[in-house]
Parts: structure tokens; sequence; C-alpha cells
DNA sequence: TGGGTCATGTAACCTGTTACATGATTAG
DNA sequence: CTAATCATGTAACAGGTTACATGACCCA
């Protein structure tokens, strides 16, 4: 249901092709909605189909042709209903096969589990560099007292800080007691 | 994917009913692994064809028959497989439909958004409250002594901690931030 | 007498993933 | 000369959601 809505909120603000809206669901906007470029092509299909987004074929040289999209008046109103529905029940239905994996993992290698974890608090402290580059890149302090979208787009931003952060506490914690374990005498095998 | 494991590593600890299946991952599960009820006996008929898991009917007088299912030991081997994986990067894959109507919020109606990040608050503070009544049924201080597997429980729950803490901790931040807009002149909407 | 729990599922639909296909240009 | 980038998509499949269907028992 929300890819559909993102695709809107991000034309808009100005007409793009899906192999840019598919980039920035696989950039700047992973860390609050990730999507994969077939889904997105898809998905603008449908929405020309229902009339939400309207396109225009640009010639290119040297380069394959584009294929602009542009949000209609209601693709606007569909825009701004699903907005002001602000329900987030959703979004706290976790899937998380990490954590899955560790809550089984008695049965597990307990040498693979510590270098996974290592692996998974080095990743989470490279996505909250790429917070930082990327708020560096939209979010120069001159945009935020200008726009009134920057301030929407720091809190969305904060949000993937507060999540990678709590993944990065987390992972250090669990790999100190598990190396107490290991110190401590009985291991797992 | 990761359903199929999760029931495998439930049945793994003993046979369940589908049932049963279904109601832990939607409570005590549900802060890692969320499911369907219609999920789960599509699932464990899956995995009956591919012989992972046997299926026994017990009769029940003033109840519906019950049929349970016990993992086998092809069952077994998946799930130790799956387990020596170890790979997070899925469950990094954020898709934040809350988060996103926020980035998108200065065409929204920000009382709107300022009563639902009020909810939000309230409503990951219940969750945390969960966690600590799980944790008091489950996981009582005589177990984590004596049996290995509470303390991967007792791990992926404080995942859950660390998780609605931080969404806490955000959505009270973002509601200071908001506050401080309103007094201070410029209202959107 | 109405709603919750126990207990099974099916069907239709929507969303997400993986893999494939094409082809020119540009940078190392 | 090889890999990445630009740019479009399609097809098949896997996984998740919503709604429906049945029926007895128990509690207020």
């Amino acid at each position: 249901m929300s890819l559909k809505h993102g695709i809107l909120g991000l034309l808009a603000n100005g007409p793009m092709t899906g192999y840019e809206l598919s980039n920035d669901f696989n950039t700047s906007l992973s860390f609050m909605w990730h999507a994969q470029q077939s889904q997105v092509y898809r998905e603008l299909g449908d929405l020309e189909k229902n009339g939400y987004v309207t396109s225009t074929i640009i010639p290119q040289e040297g380069k394959p042709n584009k294929k602009q999209y542009a949000i209609s008046d209601s693709g606007v109103q569909e825009l701004v209903h699903w907005l002001n529905e602000y329900h987030f029940q959703d979004s706290l239905k976790v899937r998380d096969a990490f954590v899955l994996r560790i809550f089984f993992s008695a049965r597990g290698n307990s040498d693979k589990l510590k270098s996974a974890l290592h692996a998974y608090v080095e990743w989470n402290k490279t996505l909250l560099g790429q917070l930082d580059a990327i708020e560096q890149q939209y979010l120069p302090p001159e945009r935020l007292q200008a726009e009134s979208d920057a301030l929407y787009w720091l809190i969305s931003l904060k949000k993937g800080r507060y999540t990678f952060r709590a993944n990065v506490e987390w992972g250090t914690e669990t790999l100190t007691i598990l190396e107490q374990l290991n110190h401590g005498g009985t291991q797992h095998e």
C-alpha cells in the first residue's frame, strides 16, 4: 500500500523517472522505505493506469530515452488523503530474521554467531555514517531555516539514527554477554 | 523464507498445533516475527508436503479436534542449516510507513501528526510493558541459570527493548520539536 | 443473547523477490 | 577490455493480507 504513496510523495516535488525513483528508494530513502527496481516500474504502470500520474517520453542522445512521470490532481488528492491517516500499527509489525535466528541459537554455532554480530554492529555503524552523509548533502543548515519540508526530512532521518544506534548498542551488549559465557566455562558446540 | 524456519524452530522444542503456533507469532514472538493465522496454516501444509513435519490428529471433547505437528529429522536438518547462515542484511531492509508519512508531512495536518506521535509513544511504552510481562512469564531467574536456551530468549527480548525504547525516544524528541515550532510562529495548516 | 476462546482452514488478492533481457556510453 | 552507469521493462514465483466459513463451549 505504501510504495504507491512513496512514489506520489516524491513526484509531488516534481517529475521523475522510474530509474530516479528507484535509486532514491535504494539509497537516500532506504532507511525508511526500501523498494526493488522492478517493483517501482510495476507500481508506476498501475499508477498511470489509475490516473494518478502521467508520463512523457524524453529523448536523449547517447543514453536510453527517459520516461518522466508527473503527479496528477487526483494523485495529489490521494497522497494528501493517505498522509492524514497517520496510523502506525503496521510499522510496528516486526519481521527480523536475524533476531529469530538468535532466538533459536542454542542449536547453532556460537563462533559464527559472534562474527555475525560483529559484522552487524559494523554495518549499522556504516549506516549511521550514511545518514550523516545524507544530512550533509540534502540538509545544509540554511535549508533547514528556509524550507518547511526540510524539518520533516530531518525528523525522518533522526528515526534512522535512533534505530541504527539501538542496533549497535544491542549488538555490542550481546557480544559482551557471549564473550563472558565463553570465558566463564560452559560452551555450546 | 523465515516463517518456515520460525515454525521449525518452535517445533524443535516439542509438537504444537497450528493454532498454538499462530498464537505465539501474534503474542510472545511478535516483537521479532509476526505472522497471520492463515499464513501459519498454509506454511504448515507446505512443510508437511515437503516432509519437514508430520501431523497427528488429537480428538478432544467439547472442543474441535487438534492437529498436532512434529518436526522430522529432515526438518531439524533444515533448521540447523538455516540457523548457521546468520546473515542480517534482510533484517535491515526497512519499510516504515509511519516515517514515510512524516517525511512528506509538510503537506499534512500537523495537529493530526502530533496526536499520532503521542499515540505512537504510548503504544511503544505498552509494548515495553509487554516485554516485561513476557520476561517474567518465561524467564524467571532460576531458568536463566539452568537452561542454555534461556540466554538466547533473553538476548532476543533485549532486542525488542532496544527497538521500542528507541521509538519512544525518537517520538518524544519529535513531539518536542513540533511543539516548539508552534510556539515559535510559522504554522503549517 | 452476545462476544470471546478454541480450532480448523480456503480463496482471492496484493506486495515483494529474483532472475532475465537489451544495449549504448563512460571510466578505470 | 571490463565493469559500472544509464534506462527501460517482463515473468515467475514467494510471501503477506483480508475476508470468509464453520461450530461448540463458556462466561457475563
